[in-house]
DNA sequence: AGTATAGGTTTTTATTTGCAACTTAAATTT
DNA sequence: AAATTTAAGTTGCAAATAAAAACCTATACT
């Protein structure tokens, strides 16, 4: 714990702050989550969510801004505008699926169904989970803060087929 | 994606919703964030947190209330209080770091230092990821929503040594 | 006994949210 | 071609929430 204690002011220019500013507000998670089901244009996450549609539209412009979403007027109907997510906007699919995991989790009696599979093999997904360098599913004592600089630097390549039969073998 | 569509109103009963509830909130990820680095006390989060008086006390309460935080007083100093993360508060960690990663990478150069690295040997933690039951990590394109009835169940023990000799002579 | 500290609450003001009605341009129906 | 509907907003106003500052109470320290 004392270790992670002396980071503290280190800490206060991490990726959070940032993060929060992007997706801290009411709805855009929400947002989020419909954009993830294929929504793209504004009547229908009016319909999709409970929200203002003031609200709405203020938050589209600032996802937008913050180049979680991509605005773009539809060519075919030229009243309607497509948002969609861009890769900055993808990218949030692990934080939105861990929270939403932890929401089943703790929430009361959520059975989630429908489940979240893999399209490949149509198996439930594996909670979301922090994991070493090597793979290992690490919990909040497994963790501890260190200045970059003093990392010793290994091999990248984790998906090395000699590196995955070291591991088994040491099981 | 049409599948993903198709589940819109089954979708509205995740879990997000609850998690948002709960978590959704301005300055809770915060203050989540200052008790994951070891931060136990009212004025202890008030000078690491730039947080109105008012606000923190709301939002300890709201957090305790739902679970998060563990409200106790101190038995040594008897004005003190003690905030700690209750096992549902820890559970939040892997959000809180996908949330924290996703500011990181798409932030403007927020060169991450401190690292959070395994204090097992030192190295940086991966990416947090979505994983198929039999770990492989998957994008938006290979996740699909599916009935939980239609799932044919497999082996639920995915740490069975045969289990990964088998992916092993796959790749 | 007097002062400082911890953890709040209260009061006042600014900001954000939410609702309902309105707008504008384009498409569709009659 | 005119009237209607749809899409994507904007505007104005009331209610809720957040923020800043001062205040309060119980304990601890000197």
């Amino acid at each position: 714990m004392g270790e992670l204690r002396e980071s503290l002011q280190q800490l206060a220019k991490c990726g959070l702050p940032m993060a929060l500013e992007a997706m801290g507000e009411r709805w855009s998670f929400m947002i989020l989550r419909a954009a993830f089901n294929g929504v793209r244009h504004f009547e229908e996450f009016l319909s999709e969510i409970s929200i203002a549609r003031n609200i709405l539209a203020n938050r589209l412009t600032r996802l937008t801004e913050s180049g979680i979403l991509h605005r773009t007027p539809c060519p075919d109907d030229r009243r309607k505008v497509e948002y969609r997510l861009t890769e900055k906007g993808l990218d949030l699919l692990p934080t939105m699926i861990a929270l939403r995991q932890w929401g089943e989790k703790w929430g009361t009696g959520v059975l989630s169904n429908p489940v979240l599979v893999d399209d490949r093999d149509r198996q439930p997904i594996l909670p979301v989970t922090i994991r070493s360098h090597d793979e290992r599913v690490l919990g909040y004592m497994d963790l501890c803060w260190m200045n970059a600089a003093d990392i010793t630097p290994i091999s990248a390549d984790t998906h090395d087929i000699d590196d995955r039969v070291r591991k088994l073998s040491a099981i």
